[in-house]
DNA sequence: CCATTCTACCGTACTTAGTACGATTCGGCT
DNA sequence: AGCCGAATCGTACTAAGTACGGTAGAATGG
């Protein structure tokens, strides 16, 4: 019966690729919590059982939408020409911001051991810069598992980040609205209210710090001196 | 009818403490998917709907166990007199020891806006250590935020660490079983079968050689070679 | 041009999970 | 003994993952 509208006609096919993209765009708008196989196929115009001949099971989309955000990574000019510092700080700030993008990818990293080519292909490049700069394996090694391991903690750190609002809790004994328990923390209290609750703060900026830090060490520690980097 | 056993003699009263400590147990013995209030309810020898006069829904569960493995990180022996570079290496292996043993609170992390006390009391104390070393208040904001990173990014390479069994995929073109691809990653290859493919590779030396670096950097940073530590 | 077959999609239904709501039980008080 | 509040439980509703089988339209072969 060829009455009504043929919904098949402008709905542009389904393919592995799309379902995974439109995961993606289901968890940033959402969250995590929200993609579902059903909310899914909502939006995909679809029926739930239909995205199943695309994808294994959830699993898989969830590991196919943490390499999406390894591949987000790859989009900025890649200049291979340029200081090894530079190319290594370039590929940090786009880790960062991919992963604060998509602050859900971070939970989902403890919990995939199959890595997805996108994933493998930045391990790659991170150990290529590293071992045509002059590295040797093993400090290739330390470097980039440091590296690695600050940019991951850092988008962490971001994510949990629970400061800005003083939450919505309505503080339990006394009826101030601290941030934070002066008497109970009061290192904390002090870091807080000298520093991090200053107008033009901005924790974003302990990234360069640090990573400034990181790549200083990483160019004493490896080069001893004759190789003067930035 | 007082005929047969009666289960509620035996049973220790269920309380905050009790559900929280059970689900962390449940937890570790199967992983946090395997956390459900029914499991949780049977694990404590209680019915499902029980638990919910001692937590206010799951997301408070997990808020807690998370702020328990915080409070585990506290059991090691402080030595607050030990130099400042000591005591932020024993914390910080201690905080790394606690998210090995449960590597899915790593995942919840992210998630996760309103710490717990145990939280606070683990900031108040890296931050405390840093100040009493001298550090200004910047630039302890600076070294607590680089060492967090590095300490919780470490947990999560540690947790996704996909290496020791080749993966169980049957390596889909040609039909050898090297753990990466030589062709598409070499570098990664090179590294993987020079470095960390050995015998007695242990990744977790990279723990204290990144911490070590790190804390280098630091001292020469803030210091300015004027308080020489180890 | 029709029959077969393959693929993509869908309908139904089963299972598990979170939890609202009200009933019931129990320990301690007067 | 009788009462009260807290702890526990029974029932049931909703949502989510997905197994299983059906169907329709495109591709293929005669």
């Amino acid at each position: 019966m060829p009455v009504g509208s043929d919904p098949t006609a402008t709905r542009p096919r389904l393919t592995r690729e799309r379902v995974l993209g439109c995961a993606l765009d289901v968890a940033d708008a959402g969250g995590i919590a929200s993609l579902t196989i059903r909310s899914l196929a909502a939006e995909l115009g679809v029926k739930p059982m239909s995205v199943y001949h695309h994808v294994a099971n959830k699993e898989a989309i969830l590991d196919g939408i943490v390499d999406l955000v390894f591949a987000e990574m790859e989009l900025f000019p890649r200049d291979a020409d340029g200081a090894w510092r530079d190319q290594i700080v370039r590929r940090a700030h786009a880790t960062r911001h991919a992963l604060r993008r998509h602050p859900w990818a971070i939970g989902l990293l403890e919990s995939r051991s199959t890595p997805g080519p996108a994933t493998l292909r930045h391990q790659e490049e991170t150990i290529r810069i590293l071992r045509e700069a002059g590295f040797s394996v093993e400090m290739t090694a330390h470097a980039s598992a440091l590296l690695d391991s600050f940019v991951c903690g850092f988008a962490v750190q971001e994510a949990a980040r629970p400061f800005g609002v003083t939450s919505t809790r309505p503080s339990d004994e006394r009826g101030d609205s601290s941030p934070v328990d002066t008497e109970a923390y009061p290192h904390l209290a002090e870091m807080a209210e000298k520093h991090m609750l200053r107008p033009g703060y901005d924790f974003g900026e302990e990234f360069q710090l640090g990573l400034d830090l990181i790549l200083g060490a990483l160019n004493r520690s490896a080069h001893a001196g004759h190789l003067a980097p930035s």
